[in-house]
DNA sequence: CCCAATTAGTTACACATGAAACCATATAGC
DNA sequence: GCTATATGGTTTCATGTGTAACTAATTGGG
């Protein structure tokens, strides 16, 4: 079941004389790394949030805008925006959504009137008191099949293939 | 700025002394796993279809089953939403869509009055003639800065976490 | 200085998605 | 066989998200 020549080389020699018209207009989806990406992605989320989303009540967004307060840096919607790729109008619903809970509180920025510099209020710290060692737990579960030098490479091997979205992307 | 040593072990070591009480409460999303797969999925996703989403106008749901149905092999519904983890709402309404589009077409099952074989029709498959090729040139371009080694590597990785994923959702 | 072009953030709209309830058919236990 | 339960698929409702248009504040060129 596990094959090892599956590289993007080997790939179309697979299916053997089956397919050697059809390999044009034939995909094996579980070999397209896009597919896989997102298939694992969304797997990963819908089982982190399976286990602790009803319980805290917050979405992806949420999420990770709090964690990124959780460095104690105050930081403007802008910035978040820009560090976790989400869309601006995503970033400000989840601070709005924060803001009604009182977990996270705006200040308004010196330097600009437009700007708001968003920080933790002693209720989501206690928040993320909880949830921290919960998403650390869940992620050693998930890693727990995976070696120390698997784990290495593979978020090497992200950051290699982000840095090659940001040169796709960069040059529309 | 390639940190080779950030394993789950390690991670916690990294920021020296500066974050010894706060380690609990504070977490570098950079580092988390879960994050990075959503992101790197999110802006893969986002990359393909800014480019070919708007000529083919479809979306991730319908490509998925257009891919698998490129494979000539008829199949369900219900086969299509077990093979891709899709929801089954989700995948109905793929199907409402192509077929309105006349890229496929269902055909009541024999066994199963309840259920339909889905197939591609001729244009359903004239289309995948284009589709794939982009596709696959994407993808190409996308693992450019990723070698052999690194890429099987990658996919053996991903495998082995989508099996820990089986576990930990399947022991609920 | 002042006005044009930018920029931080929000709102309105359209679309994608999942949970729950639903319909029609199939199947298992009697 | 007949009924209870399970299953394939659809519809309804609530939520999440991006695009485009918007407001308010900022900045840069004259």
């Amino acid at each position: 079941m596990q094959r090892t020549d599956d590289t993007p080389e080997a790939r179309d020699a697979l299916d053997g004389e089956a397919s050697q018209d059809r390999s044009h207009s034939e995909l094996d989806l579980d070999q397209f790394l896009p597919y896989r990406l997102n298939r694992l992605a969304e797997r990963t989320s819908e089982a982190m949030f399976a286990r602790y989303g009803e319980r805290f009540a917050i979405n992806v967004a949420e999420w990770r805008l709090l964690a990124w307060l959780s460095r104690g840096v105050p930081m403007t919607a802008r910035e978040i925006s820009l560090r976790t790729h989400m869309d601006k109008v995503r970033v400000s619903r989840a601070v709005k959504s924060l803001e009604s809970r009182e977990l996270i509180l705006r200040r308004p920025s010196e330097q600009d009137q437009r700007a708001q510099l968003l920080v933790l209020t002693a209720e989501g710290e206690a928040m993320l008191a909880e949830l921290i060692p919960e998403a650390r737990r869940f992620e050693d579960e998930l890693l727990g099949a995976v070696n120390a030098r698997q784990y290495r490479d593979l978020l090497l091997t992200m950051q290699t293939l982000e840095r090659q979205l940001d040169q796709l992307l960069g040059s529309d």
